[in-house]
DNA sequence: CGTATGGTTGAGGTAATTCAACCTGTGTGG
DNA sequence: CCACACAGGTTGAATTACCTCAACCATACG
């Protein structure tokens, strides 16, 4: 659908764009478009040109990157409001795939990038949430350091949680889980079968109880908590 | 030294200041600072309000995280023209420390804000290395998933050699190690031992020679490479 | 009903950690 | 000048956490 309308847009007041008055926002909608993709689909490929980048208003996505034995890893998962598409480099140098039915706000790169030399507060809102990202990235790492397979999941849990529920502050108690066993092992560096495993562990333990592949209930938020340490 | 002399800045071409126009920057440079620290000493640390931001003129910076522990992790190096403070959050969330004698050029916060907004191409050059940064980190987590220890060391040595030697294409052949075991270890997510254990393999399979503790000498490079798969 | 896909479970191997001793160079005080 | 302490580094032996490989189970779907 050519063209936006950023009145029924769930991430209006927290994406880069709510920077814009409304006004301006208007104007850069009109040169941008909407479009669904299903999960597994992919958004943008490594090696691509990158001509154009977006918003993601609701779902899960993943970026990603393979080695050249072909295994995949995870680096960073984007949640709504986040935005995808590198405005500098000439090719895109990840993957980016749909992990659950995602909606995006799509602009052409060269519109992107002419509005934000236009209005510096976009500019200002994109550094912002870069900022955010490398934080983010950051923490990955520090989290990819020390912890054992049991912290590593732990804190993966956690942070579903806290995504699945609305409100920031505290996780949801029940919640599905957006990734698959090879998702999540391949986000925190492990194999399916440990991840497996530490869930099991994890439920016998009492501090969570599982119910099919995806359906998970935190029983004892405190001590997930702790295990992540 | 109040003020500052960008005509003999080693960064001057490089550093996201290069993006001013030669009046623009001097009328920065008025407002900024330089200061030299020494090995060891924190420039900023995790928790101090965030009132100041530099940009590295010479030498090699740590961003780095302590877990509840008190074990650090090494988030990231910071290589000259790198910029460092946080423009957005109030508070800082990691160490800065300077891992060899450093020059940084510093501004206060507002300043530099200020700047930001008077000056669009400042944003623009902020933003392309904050991408820059981000890709950085998540290389590093690509790294981090599924290389051996031997990986990790060896693309460790390549990375410094390649900061090393001043031409960005290939690097030094022989230079001097500038973190210890210990922080080589902190940044890779090993022990010390294990990295020290690294190094002699290295040292006896004939990739590399070591000279000291601090010494090395690239055998051979495209071996050195291999071993980074 | 048979196949595929995703998930769990078990046995065995291995690379890295842990713990401990030892080495080496450097600086300090007697 | 030597003795000593100390920090950084190396080396060895034992342990362990995770991986690999393989079988098995559950659910969905044509």
């Amino acid at each position: 659908m050519r063209g936006i309308d950023c009145s029924v847009c769930a991430v209006r007041d927290s994406a880069a764009c709510a920077a814009l008055l409304p006004a301006e926002r208007q104007e850069l909608a009109r040169a941008g478009h909407t479009r669904t993709y299903q999960r597994g689909e992919t958004i943008f490929a490594a090696g691509d040109r990158q001509d154009v980048c977006a918003t993601l208003t609701s779902g899960l996505l993943k970026i990603s990157h393979f080695d050249e034995d072909g295994h995949e890893r995870i680096l960073s998962l984007v949640h709504p409001a986040g935005f995808v598409g590198e405005m500098f480099a000439p090719m895109l140098r990840h993957d980016v795939v749909a992990l659950t039915e995602s909606r995006l706000c799509l602009f052409a790169r060269s519109e992107y990038e002419a509005a934000i030399e236009r209005h510096p507060a976009l500019a200002h809102a994109l550094l912002r949430r870069s900022a955010e990202e490398l934080y983010d990235a950051r923490a990955q790492i520090a989290l990819d350091a020390k912890r054992s397979a049991t912290g590593k999941v732990a804190s993966l849990l956690l942070s579903l949680a806290r995504a699945a529920s609305r409100s920031s502050c505290h996780g949801a108690a029940l919640f599905d889980l957006p990734l698959n066993r090879g998702e999540m092992a391949t986000l925190l560096g492990l194999t399916i079968e440990t991840v497996s495993r530490q869930l099991g562990r994890l439920e016998t333990g009492g501090i969570i109880r599982r119910s099919g592949a995806r359906g998970i209930q935190v029983l004892d938020a405190a001590r997930l908590e702790d295990l992540t340490a």
